[in-house]
DNA sequence: GCCAACGTTGGC
DNA sequence: GCCAACGTTGGC
């Protein structure tokens, strides 16, 4: 089982729009690296890290699963679609997407600061400059010490401290 | 195949 | 809104 970071911007997906509807087709990729690896890597089951992107506060927000492997985009050949791509069609699919399930949402969301404090984390692809990909591996490890930061907030928070 | 120009991402 | 860092495009 692999591990993922997913980017989203809340304003037009966010994690409590996946907590509603419990799953979602992720849609709009069109980066050529983010759609090799949702292509070829991501698997049924894998875990996700839920990130908002393009807002406010950034940071890591939640979980999800992978509960369907990378299948045709229909949006890219929809000229109605704000991820329409011309070069692609039903006979021609050039973007794909998965589906993601919902499995947490944090009480307290790790933002982009905090996870920088974080040495175990030093080697993260989201903490790298310049690093844009909008589906990242993350390395079992990272995944387990950003669950650990976040039961640990929340800990704080429930304290109220 | 090079590379300049242009577009996009996304934190700040 | 700025702008750095990338990715893509297209002329040659």
């Amino acid at each position: 089982m692999r591990h993922w970071l997913m980017k989203t911007e809340p304003s037009v997906f966010g994690i409590d729009d996946l907590q509603r509807k419990g799953r979602e087709h992720w849609d709009g990729v069109r980066n050529y690296q983010s759609r090799n690896s949702m292509r070829d890597d991501m698997k049924l089951g894998d875990r996700v890290l839920v990130y908002h992107s393009s807002t406010d506060v950034p940071a890591i927000v939640g979980t999800g699963r992978i509960v369907r492997e990378a299948y045709p985009d229909p949006s890219s050949w929809d000229p109605d679609s704000e991820y329409f791509d011309p070069k692609s069609g039903p006979d021609t699919p050039r973007w794909v997407m998965v589906d993601v399930a919902f499995e947490s949402r944090f009480a307290a969301p790790l933002s982009l600061a905090e996870l920088r404090e974080v040495p175990a984390l030093n080697g993260m692809l989201l903490l790298k400059k310049g690093m844009r990909l909008s589906i990242q591996p993350v390395t079992p490890a990272e995944f387990e010490v950003v669950l650990q930061q976040a039961e640990r907030k929340a800990g704080r928070k429930g304290k109220g401290g």
